[in-house]
DNA sequence: GTATTGCATCGACATATGCAAATAGAAATC
DNA sequence: GATTTCTATTTGCATATGTCGATGCAATAC
C-alpha cells in the first residue's frame, strides 16, 4: 500500500559528511500549522468529533441536555468537551434562556479541510 | 459570524418535565468517529502537521536527518513524533540502508478529509 | 576488528488531558 | 422569597503527552 517510492539512496557519506543537505522546507508556515493543529487537536477525541458531527446537522436546535444521552459520559464531562470546542473556536453558543444552544462556527474548519484535501 | 440560527426555544418545562426529548443522533458511528479522531489527534501537533506537509511533497526522498533542522526540537523528539504518525497509520517508512525514508500512506487521511468537507 | 553515522528507544520530568463527584450559578416556576 | 431545572466550574485523580539527555543498535567506513 506504500506510495510509489522513488528512493534515491543518497551517496554513501564519507568521513565527516552528513547524510545530506537540508533542501526541503515546509509549505505551511508555523502560524498556519499552529492554527490547523489546534483545530485537529480539538477534533482528536471521538466524543468531540461526534459532537461536531451532530451540531453540524442541528445547529442551534439542540440543547445540551439533549446531547448528554448520546454519549456515555456525565454532564460535566460533556460540558468540558464543549468548552474545548469553544476555546478552539470551532463551536459557539447562544443562551437565550435557560438552555444552551451550540452551533459550529462557519468556516472554522475550512483551513484544515482545505489542507487535507 | 454565528450561523443562521433558528432557535426554537422549546416550551418552558413544567414541574417534572425535562427540557426536551432526545431526538438527535450522531451521523457517524462510534467506530467511524474513533478512526477519524485518532487521525485528527495525530495531526494535533504543529510539528507533526508540518511533518506530514513536508512528506506529502517529498515522499521517500527525505531522510530523517534532513528533517531535523526544519524544527526546533531534538532528534529523539522528532523520532517520537514520527512514531506517533506511524502508529496512527498516517505515515510509513522504508529503510533500505542506514537512512530512513518516510512517506504519507495513500488514503490515510481520506476519511477525515471527506468528513470535514 | 574498531570507529562513525543515522535513527530508535529508554528514563525522567513537567504539563496536559479525560473523567467523575461536588459545587456554583443563572433562569424559570412555585 | 424558595425551589427546581439546566449548564458551567471547581477539585481531584489517573493517565497521556511533549520534551530532552543518555543509551542502544544496525549499517557503513576505516
Amino acid at each position: 500500500m506504500s506510495t510509489e517510492l522513488e528512493l534515491t539512496p543518497k551517496i554513501k557519506r564519507r568521513k565527516g559528511e552528513p547524510c545530506c543537505e537540508p533542501v526541503v522546507y515546509p509549505d505551511v508556515d508555523r502560524a498556519h500549522a499552529l492554527r490547523m493543529a489546534d483545530a485537529a487537536k480539538a477534533l482528536g477525541d471521538p466524543i468531540r468529533l461526534q459532537l461536531v458531527d451532530v451540531l453540524r446537522r442541528h445547529a442551534g436546535k439542540v440543547c445540551v441536555a439533549e446531547l448528554i444521552p448520546l454519549f456515555d459520559v456525565t454532564q460535566p464531562t460533556l460540558s468540558h468537551h464543549l468548552k474545548k470546542l469553544r476555546d478552539a473556536g470551532i463551536v459557539g453558543v447562544e443562551r437565550p434562556g435557560l438552555w444552551a444552544y451550540y452551533y459550529v462556527n462557519e468556516g472554522a474548519l475550512d483551513e484544515l479541510a482545505a489542507w487535507l484535501s
